[in-house]
DNA sequence: ACTATCACG
DNA sequence: ACGTACGTGATAGTC
């Protein structure tokens, strides 16, 4: 009856190797690497949900003498030992597929590829419908009209698959799958250990078998083939030929002892799976294909760690617990309805009009849930009164921004902030939840019984199963308790104990209040600055169809490509994965050649003026006129901090009509905005931190650093240095700050490579500590696996530790730029508290109202002017002591255009 | 959900 | 030979 079956063949060690090369490190908690495992998974099971299959098999090479590849000793030599890393997770996998009730099948003296030949020729005679799995191309001498060869490549975590049936083979290659083993065997494989013949390629090897379909008539027709230079060396490398058949051909009749029916899928996701993912740490794994119901935790029963307040007397118990321990976990908030957009886990669920409290605190291992459904709202309010008092006694929270806006602690209190401890000791993270720090930092898997952090998602959990918003609360009370001294013995160990309490902490207050603060803009400005930019886009619309003969859809990537390149046939196509690039830069090398790019590239700067900053700004204006951004402090892997919901760090100012939209960003009635930046900050720090005295020296000598640094690099009088070298000085002094590299540096000014080097070596000779420098960055970096700033903080760079050749590159130009991107980032922060704390004792109202990395804007009352001015300079210029001055410039004006 | 593009430092 | 500048976030289009 069911005579559609399918079969999905795997080849292990294959899938396993692109795994582990195209995923970066990752280890469990246990240290044990896990990134190949988790990236053949998630290809395994990409694979199974696209072809849903009734029979599967996974084969894996077992070394042995007779081994197609082993037979042949001489050309074993280019075979690079599988890593260390790698191969610690090879027996690991296995023991995952057989807990997934999955066939691996293994033969000593045959090769993976053998195998999968062997059981994809038994399918198809069965009728099968065969998919065969392999990173390997050799492979695709298997492929038939039933039998379809995919090849799966991981690119940083992403997965796409090629496809080849028959056609598919002769469609790219030109030959057929049988006559693809010839091709092969004529170009060689040194990856596979197939020599082939000495001296032809690829495209040789394809115009001779195509005439000749195989090795053999090749040889038998020699004379005949061209070029010369393929017949000599198929005349004299002839043997290899033939023997780079035998290692290229996959044998089809192995004897297995085993049937089809041995590998029909069963009951993959088990309890013993589960337990294994667990303990590899595959929690996206577990949610996405485990049913919650079957979810428990290995050790670790949250339950047993909440007690639910009933009545007064016991709230007031736990405050003697606390007393007695002099630390608590604390979670919760209170839910008010005109608020709740302020922050992730406002959550409703209140039927009266009054505002509804629900908090967890933790003592010891126990997290005591308290409700306004169950004490009275003063009662429990008094007891919030009381905890946030407790100066002597340490209290940890995740996210103690976002609890700031419901409860009142204060700023000389005991805090432990532990999404911010965590990451200080990691900031290439992206989550710092309560689910993330136990797997980390406690070794503790808990279930990921919520699915997401979303907004939506935790106030629906609190409307639709209470029970599930109580665990939560209670968990993260729970784990900011538990985690407390890991953490913080890990900081301190780290040395950051001083940036935390005195950089991030404080910060936490200052970026509260700017984000309280907000800032006005004026909205029938914005308004008009939309429709001023829609009508300028309509023309450019209108004339864009009429130059190009088409109306297409502009803003589409895909369409404009299509237009451009193909129905008009423009020269300076690049190619990209998905087709033409029309970036800006490829465009604007043809606009002057086809007027209608130049238009494109207008109608591109309008549409993004409107849709983000007009159309995209005016969404965030509040009631009070003012937009109230949020500053994230957790997200940056440098130790800026980030804006987002809108992005207020990222308003226009390079181009005239971009800049006109900071004439918006006004302050109130009575003030005006003070604009402080910092200029060359990251070159300053550089200076410092590679205690160059040649670039010292020409800071604290020189008013114009290119310029100075031009006439030394190009050695010409300073003078006569011409426009174009101080703009090629200072594309190689921001090219340092990057971690150089001779191509970028081309790339940006439009030179040859072989001119951005030397550009780069006078550079160095000019400044010789910032080569040393840059280079012990690197140096360092390797060897202990991380940078630092100058206030210690801290980058952990795994990408160093890649063993591909881009990744590495990466991870080097990271430990350069790190540490003075980092440091300047530290000081600024330094900065704004300082300046919070100036105005403050001063007395004054003004207002820090935005940072944008290396810049202070202000609201500023109009009688404060001179006395702000002069603190901001004061506070910014001396933020921190370096061997060059760092320098403030500052502004005043009625808008941001103005003061800036 | 991912890619391409582009806004800022 | 590899394929590139460092750090972010929002939008529109495509899958």
């Amino acid at each position: 009856m069911n005579n559609l079956k399918k079969i999905v063949l795997i080849d292990g060690n294959s899938i396993l190797n692109r795994a582990f090369y195209g995923l970066p490190e990752l280890t469990n908690a246990k240290g044990l690497h896990t990134n190949a495992i988790l990236g053949f998974l998630n290809i395994m099971l990409k694979i199974l949900e696209e072809e849903k299959p009734d029979t599967l098999f996974v084969a894996f090479d077992v070394k042995h003498p007779t081994f197609r590849h082993e037979m042949f000793k001489e050309y074993k030599g280019t075979r690079k030992p599988m890593p260390d890393n790698l191969r610690e997770q090879l027996p690991v996998i296995k023991e995952v597929l057989q807990s997934m009730n999955i066939k691996i099948v293994e033969k000593p003296g045959f090769e993976a590829d053998d195998i999968l030949g062997t059981l994809g020729v038994m399918a198809e005679k069965e009728d099968y419908d065969v998919r065969i799995i392999s990173g390997d191309r050799d492979l695709l001498q298997l492929a038939t009209k039933k039998v379809m060869i995919r090849i799966p490549k991981t690119i940083g975590g992403k997965t796409t698959v090629e496809n080849y049936y028959e056609d598919d083979v002769f469609a790219k290659y030109g030959v057929t799958p049988t006559e693809f083993i010839d091709l092969k065997a004529l170009m060689g494989d040194t990856s596979d250990n197939i020599p082939g013949v000495k001296g032809i390629g690829e495209k040789t090897a394809i115009s001779i078998i195509s005439k000749y379909k195989n090795i053999e008539n090749a040889i038998a027709n020699v004379a005949e083939i061209t070029p010369n230079r393929a017949k000599t060396a198929i005349e004299e490398y002839k043997e290899d030929a033939r023997m780079s058949k035998v290692l290229a051909t996959i044998n089809t009749n192995v004897p297995l002892e085993i049937t089809l029916n041995d590998g029909v899928i069963n009951e993959m996701f088990n309890d013993k799976a589960y337990n294994f993912f667990l303990e590899l740490g595959f929690k996206s794994l577990i949610s996405k294909y485990f049913d919650s119901s079957t979810m428990k935790s290995a050790d670790f029963n949250l339950e047993e760690h909440i007690k639910i307040v009933e009545n007064s007397s016991e709230l007031k118990n736990i405050l003697k617990l606390i007393d007695e321990k002099g630390k608590y976990g604390f979670a919760g908030n209170i839910y008010k309805t005109e608020n709740y957009q302020l922050s992730f886990d406002f959550f409703g669920g209140s039927n009266d009009s009054s505002d509804d409290v629900n908090i967890a605190v933790c003592v010891d291992d126990m997290a005591y849930y308290i409700s306004s459904k169950n004490v009275k709202r003063n009662e429990i309010d008094e007891f919030i009164a009381t905890l946030t008092n407790k100066k002597q006694i340490k209290v940890s929270l995740f996210a103690l921004k976002d609890r700031l806006y419901d409860f009142g602690f204060d700023k000389n209190n005991q805090l432990f902030d532990v999404s911010i401890l965590a990451y200080l000791l990691n900031p290439n993270k992206n989550f710092y939840s309560a689910f993330d720090i136990a797997a980390e930092h406690l070794n503790l898997l808990i279930d990921s019984f919520v699915e997401k952090f979303e907004p939506e998602n935790i106030k629906k959990l609190y409307n639709e199963d209470s029970h599930k918003y109580i665990m939560l609360t209670c968990l993260n009370s729970y784990i900011a308790n538990s985690s407390l001294n890991v953490l913080w013995d890990k900081v301190s160990s780290a040395n950051m104990a001083d940036l935390y309490l005195n950089v991030e902490l404080p910060l936490v207050f200052s970026l509260f209040k700017m984000e309280n603060e907000g800032i006005k803009i004026n909205a029938s400005e914005l308004k008009d600055y939309g429709v001023k930019l829609a009508e300028g886009i309509s023309v450019l619309e209108k004339e864009i169809y009429e130059d190009t003969g088409v109306e297409f859809n502009i803003n589409s990537p895909k369409q404009l490509g299509e237009v451009l390149f193909e129905k008009l046939g423009y020269e300076g196509g690049k190619k990209t994965k998905t087709g033409y690039s029309t970036s800006a830069d490829v465009l604007e090398k043809m606009s002057s050649q086809y007027p209608v790019v130049d238009k494109i590239l207008q109608y591109r700067q309008l549409t993004k003026l409107k849709s983000t900053y007009a159309d995209g700004l005016i969404n965030y204006v509040g009631a009070d006129n003012r937009i109230h951004g949020t500053f994230n402090q957790t997200i940056t892997a440098t130790g800026r901090i980030s804006s987002t919901e809108p992005n207020l760090q990222n308003i226009p100012i390079r181009f005239p009509l971009g800049k006109e939209i900071r004439k918006v960003f006004v302050p109130k009635e009575g003030h005006v905005f003070i604009d402080a930046d910092y200029s060359q900050i990251e070159l300053r720090i550089l200076a410092h931190m590679s205690d160059d005295e040649a670039l010292i020296d020409a800071y604290n000598s020189y008013s114009d650093i290119h310029k100075i640094t031009a006439a030394k690099v190009f050695n010409t009088p300073l003078d006569e240095v011409t426009d174009v070298q101080r703009s090629n000085a200072k594309a190689v002094n921001f090219g340092i700050v990057y971690g150089i590299s001779s191509f970028g540096l081309s790339q940006d000014l439009s030179i040859s490579k072989k001119q951005a080097n030397e550009y780069i070596e006078q550079y160095f000779a000019t400044y010789p500590k910032i080569k040393e420098f840059l280079d012990k960055n690197v140096a360092d970096a390797k060897n202990t696996g991380f940078v630092t700033t100058m206030f210690n903080r801290l980058r952990p760079i795994p990408e160093l530790k890649s063993s591909n050749f881009m990744q590495r590159s990466f991870g080097e130009r990271i430990a350069m730029n790190s540490p003075i991107q980092g440091t300047a980032a530290d000081i600024m922060k330094i900065a704004m508290i300082n300046v919070d704390k100036a105005l403050e004792n001063a007395g004054l109202n003004a207002k820090i109202v935005l940072q944008v990395h290396d810049e202070l804007l202000l609201e500023v009352p109009t009688k404060e002017v001179e006395q702000v001015k002069e603190i901001v300079v004061h506070e910014m210029s001396n933020a921190a002591k370096l061997k060059v001055a760092l320098e403030v410039s500052v502004g005043v004006g009625k808008n941001w255009l103005e003061a800036h």
